[in-house]
DNA sequence: GTCTATAATGAGATAGAC
DNA sequence: GTCTATCTCATTATAGAC
């Protein structure tokens, strides 16, 4: 599998319109591929849902598989300089704890995906395959693990007893928490009643800063 | 979508080579749905792997929808009596508290998947998938929702003060992190480095007790 | 860059012999 | 109950006109 959006030199910068195009292409495939998975996704949909022919969405997109690794890196990029600009926000107003540490990382990304439009929602939902799936663990590596490794620095300087299996496990349920509110929510819903949304959050962060919390102490309780 | 699998009123008691071949049927749908998700199985890859002709699995398991109802059905009442099971055996070792309740719904399912053989490894990653996608959402309802209500009435009467909203909310977080041991095992590799399956264990029912235990605390850490 | 048309493949499902 | 053979449809991808 090829991941690199292919680097097929350009010739000319391209024209507006074909990059608005392009822009339109990826919106729908953040659409389609966030709804029905990678396999369930299929380009004819994601051509229609853009209004274009489905050779277009090759043209721009590549193989489906580019066009998927294409479609989550969009944002990547976007959503990291949020989370580690809301981390340097909070260092700079005095020391660490750990639940700031864990909103640095939680509250830009719920934010978009609850107040900034259909789009993020999809792309909340979109990760949430990526991150269950290894199939898509370089993305994963590619977009996600290098901001991942900031903030786990950052616990284990305020966890400095704790070994390395434990924050990193720990981050992981702590992730899997949070895309369990994009892709299961409809089981929040079921299980717990119509809910408020900045409820949830709240209720995450309290039971994700416990968690870490936990490992502080001596041992397992007995 | 017909959820139930067909009730044809059989004339006779299937032979057992029938049953067998069920069986095998089941086995392979088992693993190429939790390999691959609904979308990317193929009937003719469950087929090849049973060893018996396509037709056959149509006999068998009805649609590709009804098999996989029947694939994630099949066990579940088996895994929802182990958990019941567990429940009762600690009431009668004396009162519960947070983690053992915890400990009765996550440890019968991590145990069958860690050391119940490769079906049951299968069968979490296919339950991960379910977990992960509304679609199935009958699914979860049928099959995991009467259990999950027994444990969320015990953890009600542990936390007399916490909302039904909390409660629910949490529990889908740990229900979320306990998947992700089998969905994303890769990823907590990845991040945390190789690491024994009894410590993620062990850190997941810490994470987990830590989060509802907070609920207890009054007010979010000011 | 964008379109039409089509190639090439693989999918789910079924009919009917045995 | 199991098999062979086939139907019908949707898929990704590309070729080539404009």
């Amino acid at each position: 599998m090829m991941l690199k959006p292919r680097e097929k030199q350009r010739q000319r910068a391209p024209s507006k319109r074909s990059l608005q195009t392009r822009e339109r292409i990826l919106d729908a495939a953040e659409m389609v591929f966030s709804d029905r998975g990678f396999e369930g996704a299929s380009i004819r949909d994601i051509a229609a849902l853009a209004g274009v022919q489905g050779a277009l969405v090759h043209h721009h997109g590549g193989s489906k598989e580019e066009l998927f690794f294409t479609t989550v890196a969009r944002r990547a990029d976007a959503l990291s300089q949020l989370r580690l600009d809301a981390l340097d926000a909070r260092k700079a107003s005095g020391p660490l704890d750990l639940r700031s540490v864990l909103a640095c990382f939680l509250e830009p990304f719920l934010h978009k995906v609850f107040h900034g439009g259909s789009h993020w929602r999809a792309y909340g939902r979109l990760i949430a395959h990526v991150s269950a799936d290894m199939r898509w663990r370089e993305i994963s590596a590619a977009c996600f693990d290098p901001t991942v490794e900031v903030f786990l620095q950052e616990l284990a300087d305020l966890l400095p007893h704790a070994t390395r299996q434990k924050i990193g496990s720990s981050f992981v349920f702590t992730v899997s928490s949070m895309l369990s509110i994009c892709a299961s929510r409809w089981r929040i819903e079921s299980l717990a009643g119509e809910t408020e949304t900045d409820e949830i959050i709240e209720t995450l962060l309290d039971f994700c800063e416990a968690g870490f919390a936990s490992i502080r102490k001596p041992g397992p309780a007995l």
